[in-house]
DNA sequence: CGGCGAGGTTAACGTCCGTTTACGTGCACT
DNA sequence: AGTGCACGTAAACGGACGTTAACCTCGCCG
């Protein structure tokens, strides 16, 4: 056995097939979708699959953890990048609004089918969530130290609520939507957190 | 036969049906869900159900005409019991929020499960929603009479997955959540859609 | 040349699940 | 009392679908 694999003829193939059957998850879900359609997909037919995952179970569990993994990274990587919080709740933003334009089959797949994966994997997923969760309620924290940890969490949940919006758009040019996404995501932080105002 | 069937039992067994059948797809998804898991659900087993429904799939049917029945009406009355835009748009804010807080179950199958709909009744529903989106459009376009209908469009899309982030965070107190959402999905929309902010 | 592993193919299997059928049971009304 | 409909049950059917098995065919390497 090769001890560098960079393998890049494999690698390619295992990723074509994990896009082609995100494509088909989003669109019919999990259980609406064959494994003869995703074959099908990719120019191979039905159990050849099985040449390259071990389930169809293990395919699902393998996108959603990338999935989580490079949202967590990219996340961690972009605040570690800012000095104030003020950026560094930018970057996030922009971070997250460029995922869901760019892969709006994956953001779609790993909010409705965290149900479908197997145990292990949904943990797996869970904690990378979380984690991208954490990321956001500290940096919220920072920009509004007078903010709770449950309100910041929830507060950060309808952010994503709201950029992950984009599947369900029939979208404007992809920059007008960035733009717009972004503000509307700040406004929401910016306008709304700082200010605990409470009617009697 | 009865000319005034008001048939109060019949009603509430259909409704503790799809009451629980709402339920359990929400949280394993319509594929996820047998018949038989939703008969035991409501203490009979099985076949029953199809004393009361003639499908799995009408019952997927009725639940979401009804859900997007009552959110278009709901939407139509309280923004005709308004005076002014401004007004309106608060209304239909809390309307959309107390209706996610209620019913986070009906909110998610709505939003997971459209693709799971025989054809004529997507058709159905997709018309219901787009003439609830209409009615934000509107009241958004009267407040920021500058902004243009693709924009209004995209943004109400987006306070949608805000206010309907509700059933994947874990909950604040009702009312907390419920102000929380209210002011960001308000922050959001007079925050950034009135300024058209450009940087090149 | 011989062989072998990677990647496909089709056919078969077994299970799950929505739906149908045949059959009970009790309340309502004449 | 007797008839019938509303509502349930349990068993059987039939198709869909994930997975496995058996078999083929290249390209590479000794």
């Amino acid at each position: 056995m090769g001890d560098v694999p960079d393998e890049p003829a494999k690698q390619s193939r295992r990723e074509q097939i994990l896009a082609a059957a995100a494509e088909l998850f989003a669109r019919h879900g999990f259980h609406g979708v064959g494994i003869d359609d995703i074959g099908a997909a990719v120019g191979i037919s039905g159990p050849a699959l099985y040449r390259h995952f071990r389930s169809k179970d293990a395919m699902l569990g393998e996108m959603l953890t990338s999935i989580s993994e490079r949202l967590l990274e990219g996340g961690v990587s972009r605040v570690a990048a800012s000095q104030d919080p003020e950026h560094a709740l930018r970057e996030l933003i922009r971070w997250h609004v460029d995922f869901a334009l760019d892969d709006p089959a994956l953001i779609t797949v790993q909010i409705r089918n965290l149900a479908n994966l197997t145990d292990p994997d949904r943990r797996r997923v869970r904690a990378l969530q979380r984690r991208y969760v954490e990321v956001w309620v500290e940096t919220i924290r920072k920009t509004s130290p007078e903010v709770d940890e449950p309100t910041a969490r929830a507060a950060a949940h309808a952010v994503f609520g709201l950029i992950n919006s984009t599947p369900h758009s029939a979208h404007l040019d992809r920059d007008q939507m960035a733009a717009l996404l972004s503000q509307m995501a700040l406004a929401s932080l910016s306008g709304a957190l700082p200010v605990s105002s409470r009617l009697p």
